[in-house]
DNA sequence: TCAACCAAGTCATCTATATGAGTTGATGGA
DNA sequence: TCCATCAACTCATATAGATGACTTGGTTGA
């Protein structure tokens, strides 16, 4: 199916903002910012086709490379996924790209036989608690919200062959969210990200995380099953949307006892 | 200064290897394969610039925009570095690099207030270990060497704002690392990764980390001036050179009573 | 001496065009 | 009906050339 983005995304609306020109921005930065404005308004919603390289270039009248180097740094980004014969096409979350992007506990992994890390299991997720609250200082200041806007408080338990491993505590604004309940959140097919995009529009693109090791609390404990007072690992995390806005926030409580948070410093080849 | 790399780095020598042409690889593969094989093989060592753009590409017997797209995937794994006007040259592991790179313990942040991370400062570095032993199973399996190879093992103290913060235990082959004295790795002027670079000629370039939360024993408690039993962050980490070859094991114990692991997923834009 | 200027060399950007490769749907014959 | 083939559309790769910007070092003139 050739989803016909043509008529969605009016292709003589777009135009290259000579009023933004700050400095001497390349132009193939102003045409990548010309894209991810059209791609933010929501014209072209997740899954959707690009109109081809051919007509994009003509619409903005710069060269099919030029046009190409932009959508190539949207591609890095993970904003844009090109497909060969197929077309160019907003990013969906799906469970792999979730998996790949932005869940990162694997189990423990013995580097005496290991030869590459096998791939993740993709998680099995358990709502444990939903909650409609205000906003405290901490998360206003990660969502950069104002004191005491209403939120969404919602845990999730995630389990990894048959082990409870990681309790979520998740904040959104409600402001963004209208409409969540815990029955769509328990309900949905996909990943919570899926569901952002999918029903409210929003494209989680990348997250911030701060890691620290802290002693399991009584809550914690319990969700786990580890004894209190056992080190565990507490991963924060700020989701981010286009233009660095973000969009959740979320703690993460990790049992490390069988399980590693794993991280890449600098991309393979 | 202009480094005459042309004449060590002799053009006539390159070839793009159409034995290891597996399949329809396409050509600025090639050439950034070819490129890699140069860089390795030590003709053109760190700090050195390439021969400019026409006269590599004339070698090579591709376009300019060929070899200029196989320099830009080198450029984004951190193998080279352009400089507009001076020439392309091959990375150098200065304290900024690393620092962004490869070292990823912060101050706690607290999001009430912070807007964006304050840029790292360098931590502080203290040898408190310098050993002669042979491969543990673990080790071993690490760094791909058999068990009982002779390696060097080394610990570090790292210093933030005065307190100590990390504890390093870093673990490398012995025959890489020829002549490698702990006098040698306290007068180091820069980085670990500096030394290994500049006196070894081992540059590296990516690292996988696994970090868990344990509990503090009695050495590490001493070291990092916490309570035994206290929860620390323990990170290891597997250095990688060209070719994805390990080249230095390092298990890091973190006390983040006021410090964070911090971790990007996905890129910024 | 010193500063301004200029020229050559480098990478950075942009254009234009050609060919190859993957996908899809229509056509048409068995 | 079914399947092979083909044509059209897409992105992917490669080339050639022009212009701009940055760096360096030498020249020139006060």
């Amino acid at each position: 199916m050739t989803v016909d983005c043509s008529s969605t995304m009016r292709i003589e609306a777009l135009q290259l903002s000579a009023l933004t020109d700050v400095g001497t921005a390349p132009l193939y930065r102003l045409v990548k910012r010309e894209l991810l404005r059209v791609i933010e308004s929501g014209r072209c919603g997740p899954g959707q086709a690009l109109p081809n390289e051919g007509e994009l270039a003509a619409a903005l009248r710069v060269s099919i490379g030029t046009l190409r180097r932009a959508v190539d740094e949207l591609v890095h980004e993970h904003v844009l996924v090109r497909r060969q014969g197929k077309g160019t096409f907003v990013v969906l979350h799906n469970n792999d790209r979730f998996l790949f992007q932005f869940f990162h506990v694997e189990p423990r992994l013995d580097w005496r036989f290991a030869d590459v890390a096998l791939h993740a299991e993709y998680p099995g997720v358990e709502c444990v608690a939903f909650e409609r609250e205000r906003a405290s200082d901490v998360g206003a200041g990660a969502l950069r919200i104002r004191v005491n806007e209403p939120v969404l408080r919602f845990d999730n338990r995630l389990s990894l062959g048959g082990r409870a491993v990681v309790h979520d505590r998740i904040t959104v604004a409600s402001q963004l969210f209208r409409g969540l309940t815990e029955k769509r959140l328990q309900e949905r097919p996909g990943t919570i990200y899926n569901l952002y995009q999918t029903d409210f529009g929003i494209t989680v693109l990348r997250a911030q995380e701060r890691a620290r090791a802290v002693a399991a609390d009584r809550s914690t404990a319990r969700v786990l099953g580890v004894a209190v007072g056992a080190p565990v690992l507490e991963v924060h995390r700020i989701a981010l949307t286009f233009g660095e806005r973000p969009v959740e926030y979320r703690v993460s409580t990790i049992n490390t006892q069988a399980h590693d948070y794993v991280s890449v410093l600098s991309k393979p080849a």
